[in-house]
DNA sequence: CTGTAATCCTGCGAGC
DNA sequence: TGCTCGCAGGATTACA
């Protein structure tokens, strides 16, 4: 269903006032930031707030299991952060929709909304913050197990896609390539943004069926997807209004969007009008001319 | 197999 | 000016 230009333009001017989930780019720019604040540094203390994140797992007395660990490695798996102890356990973090996960000094005033504090032997503080509360933290007493259940569940990474085996998945599929690439378990790590700008980088409708694409058409959304992501990274992934890296520093991949949030304005390409409809449940952005459905 | 929609949640702008 | 309303969406689940 195609909205109308009036809802379109309402949509569009709605989209620089949300808050972007962190995608791929987004939690491995929190990753590289954590590392040289976190690795090395044992955890002193621990306080959480009462309110409930999504689906937390937390043995009993993981306070005490936490108090002494050093952090060995923090590793990036899609969307999901593992911050590996020297106990053999891990913290499992997913920022969900608004989460910020920052090492800070400990004198910094505490928002609202911070659910973790974990107090550092150098006097700084590894803090969970997270308004929606669509993001979780949970203690795992085996990094190693954590990381097998998430490589169990979760696909591909986008820089380490089989090809062959990318282009048998795409073209077996009946469902809309924007559904396909929403998947965590075909491709992981993928959002809103990023399934947008790789579809139109592949110069692909977003409600384009799977077995539409031809075979060269699967090899340019691969490679439409690597490069996308690719450079998200190099911008720090994208901040419209919260998301902030690991040590608070914003992104700047915002100012490269060629279609996502740009509903009503011109394409970059062909100066077509950029449309937004609803496919998956989600709004899709896109240049009618250049992404022509097939 | 496919899609749709509800669920969790808060912030914020539009509209009255 | 202050209220209500709708919408944003990642992952999961239920249902058509």
């Amino acid at each position: 269903m195609l909205l109308s230009y009036p809802s379109s333009l309402r949509i569009h001017h709605s989209a620089f006032r949300t808050l972007v989930m962190p995608e791929l780019p987004e939690v491995e720019t929190v990753a590289r930031d954590l590392r040289p604040l976190l690795v090395g540094r044992t955890i002193t203390a621990v306080t959480r707030s009462k309110l409930k994140l999504r689906n937390p797992w937390w043995p009993a007395g993981e306070k005490a299991y936490l108090i002494g660990q050093r952090v060995l490695a923090i590793h990036r798996r899609a969307k999901y952060l593992r911050v590996e102890l020297t106990g053999g356990g891990c913290l499992l973090v997913h920022l969900g929709m608004t989460g910020q996960f920052t090492v800070v000094p400990a004198s910094a005033p505490t928002e609202t909304h911070t659910h973790f504090v974990f107090e550092l032997d150098d006097g700084k503080q590894l803090r969970f913050r997270d308004a929606r509360r669509f993001g979780s933290v949970e203690l795992h007493a085996s990094d190693t197990a954590a990381a097998a259940t998430l490589d169990s569940q979760l696909g591909w990474e986008p820089n380490d896609i089989d090809p062959v085996e990318f282009t048998t998945g795409v073209r077996s599929s009946k469902r809309a390539l924007k559904a396909r690439l929403l998947d965590q378990t075909f491709v992981a790590g993928i959002g809103n943004i990023y399934a947008d700008e790789s579809l139109f980088r592949a110069k692909i409708h977003p409600e384009t069926r799977g077995v539409k694409v031809s075979i060269a058409g699967c090899d340019v959304l691969r490679i439409a997807i690597q490069q996308v992501i690719a450079k998200a990274i190099e911008s720090r992934g994208s901040t419209i209004r919260d998301y902030v890296g690991g040590s608070g520093l914003r992104g700047g991949f915002q100012h490269e969007f060629a279609v996502y949030g740009r509903t009503g304005e011109a394409c970059v390409s062909c100066a077509t009008t950029i449309q937004v409809i609803r496919v998956a449940g989600r709004s899709s952005h896109f240049c009618p001319k250049c992404q022509r459905k097939k």
